[in-house]
DNA sequence: AATTTCACG
DNA sequence: ACGTACGTGAAATTA
């Protein structure tokens, strides 16, 4: 099909996105001390508790396209001898809702180690898994999103190009199937109603006043970002939790060994090769134990020559 | 200075 | 009557 003149305007946007924000900006902040680019990592910015980075942001360095990838491949270590290892968490924002819900299904999903959006489409769509296609499972997959925003019938249809009707039946179905995230959904309102305040799995706290609007979307809005808080916020505490381990033991063990980014669910670092499976080993370990849950938590680690290839 | 758009999790 | 998903930051455009 020939474009469409819409979409020949959205490929140049796309493309001139990423010449004015990447490829003709970070050069130039490349320091003339260090020959490497330095960003702040702040503490203080997100409600929930993440980082942010700024001057320049090096968490959405892009990824999702073929032209996107050649700039993250651009990154690379000071020395060719060196490596990059990224480590990053495997669905931990729905790890964390397993574990804070205690639902059985969403539990057991995940201690038999399953694809968890074909394991949601097999439940909510009441088919056997083997049975899944690409369509349910791209589905299941904005379900399982939603469930992590605080799901509303009209975001997810938006979503799915539905009915809020037909949205609402299939986030019926899911309650049905995973009864236990429906309760903690509805305790989390009741708790920020009450309180006026959210809190995470290691205490921090979010204030949620709009929860007392008189405006409906506003109270909806609060309610959503009450549900979102306690899971995002608690997944920010494990991975800050696991940064500051992993920096002890770098230390005591004197490598060598630079954690260079964080980007919320993962850590990259660079290595030298003699440190390689040494770091590899640790990093898992610290990962993967930060906080215990009532669910495993999977660490997936890659290694390469550039940002791309190590994961 | 505020808004829009789009890059990421 | 409204217009929807959570959290960010930077560049371009609008006013």
């Amino acid at each position: 099909m020939e474009p469409t003149l819409k979409n020949k305007i959205l490929e140049y946007r796309k493309l001139t996105k990423l010449k004015s924000t990447y490829v003709d900006t970070l050069p130039s902040l490349i320091s003339h001390r260090t020959g490497r680019l330095h960003a702040s990592f702040n503490q203080t910015i997100a409600a929930t508790g993440r980082l942010s980075s700024s001057d320049p942001n090096l968490q959405n360095i892009p990824i999702r396209t073929e032209i996107g990838r050649k700039i993250r491949r651009a990154f690379i270590p000071s020395n060719k001898q060196d490596w990059i290892i990224s480590a990053d968490y495997s669905q931990i924002e729905l790890r964390v809702m397993a574990h804070l819900s205690g639902d059985k299904g969403l539990r057991e999903a995940f201690e038999r180690g399953e694809d968890i959006h074909a394991s949601t489409a097999a439940a909510i769509f009441d088919i056997p898994l083997a049975e899944v296609g690409d369509d349910h499972r791209r589905k299941a997959k904005e379900v399982n999103f939603g469930i992590i925003y605080g799901i509303s019938q009209y975001g997810l249809a938006s979503r799915l190009g539905i009915s809020a009707d037909e949205a609402q039946e299939i986030i019926q179905n899911y309650f049905i199937r995973f009864p236990k995230v429906n309760d903690y959904m509805i305790h989390t309102i009741a708790f920020v109603q009450k309180h006026k305040y959210v809190t995470t799995i290691r205490n921090r706290r979010r204030y949620i006043p709009e929860i007392d609007s008189k405006n409906a979307n506003i109270r909806q809005n609060a309610e959503r970002m009450a549900i979102n808080t306690t899971i995002q916020g608690s997944a920010a505490d494990l991975i800050k939790l696991a940064m500051i381990n992993i920096q002890k033991k770098f230390d005591r063990e004197d490598l060598q060994t630079k954690m260079i980014l964080q980007v919320h669910d993962e850590l990259i670092f660079e290595v030298q090769a003699n440190e390689l499976e040494r770091v590899r080993r640790l990093v898992k370990k610290e990962m993967e134990g930060a906080i215990k849950l009532n669910v495993p938590i999977k660490v997936d680690i890659g290694v390469g020559k550039n940002w791309l290839e190590a994961h």
